[in-house]
DNA sequence: CAATTAATGATACAAAGTATCACTAGATGG
DNA sequence: CCATCTAGTGATACTTTGTATCATTAATTG
């Protein structure tokens, strides 16, 4: 499984498909979205672009999120953050001391979250977990 | 494993233990915290106990979550949510309908998590597993 | 019952995000 | 192409959530 990397006039397609207008704001962040690394945040995407309105950032960042080209990070405090989406379902790795975010999948987690099921009340419609870590960089230093 | 609930004193008493005085703006949000159920919002509290100042709302759900009383959950959106801490380490099922928050612990995941940790590059430190389930509540209504 | 010092709460501030609305600029069809 | 139509933009103001300050209050300790 490579991880399938879409380039920007792809993510700009899949927003044309919806109906949206490929505008210059758009294209503009969509094109920093792809040389950005993961785990960013919407404040600083705003200091990164200061041609682009504050509130056409938020709303742009909802829009791919919506499109399913983003996903949303949730930490335990502080502004959340966001990765592209690189596979369909996946979990994230978040280093404690730098922030770093990353990807990760794993099957025998997704096979034992349908057997938790029985373990739950009421149905399951998702989940999203975290590992927390010190990351090789964090570690060596 | 009977769920252990704590009854105020108790903890008080913790905080006691820590250095911390026993005040009475902290007995009054401790006594609210008893009688809630899981997942209650800071902003929450604030309105329930107006007699108490935001700040000190806020500072004593700080406290709280050091000590280890209250979990704190980091929703994809919205303010976080806290619950009173009945296990050492457990997760939470969170109703994506009526916003109902469990708890539950599943041993079987845990020590997948340990599993886990050959894929990952680092060390772990933690994790953190929510669960979105449409609540028996939600489905029978 | 002082004396000491942690804690409180009013207030101001900060950060993150959303609503408004006059204006701009993509899209579309002639 | 151009004119039209409407989605999108961005300045601004506002809301929500949370933190910093600081004069005042009250819990502890002896
Ligand atoms: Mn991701
Ligand atoms: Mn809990
Ligand atoms: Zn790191
Ligand atoms: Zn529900």
């Amino acid at each position: 499984m490579a991880p399938t990397r879409l380039s920007p006039p792809d993510l700009l397609a899949i927003l044309e498909d919806r109906g949206y207008r490929i505008t210059g704001p758009r294209r503009d962040v969509v094109r920093l979205l792809e040389r950005k690394g993961e785990g960013f945040g919407a404040e600083q995407l705003c200091g990164e672009l200061p041609s682009v309105g504050r509130a056409t950032i938020y709303r742009t960042v909802r829009l791919l999120l919506e499109a399913g080209i983003l996903c949303k990070l949730a930490l335990p405090n502080g502004a959340p953050k966001y990765t592209l989406a690189r596979f369909d379902h996946h979990h994230h790795t978040v280093c404690t001391q730098c922030g770093t975010v990353g990807d990760f999948r794993d099957s025998t987690m997704e096979r034992l979250m349908r057997a938790i099921g029985a373990e739950i009340p009421g149905q399951i419609v998702g989940h999203r977990l975290e590992v927390y870590i010190t990351c090789q960089g964090c570690l060596d230093r």
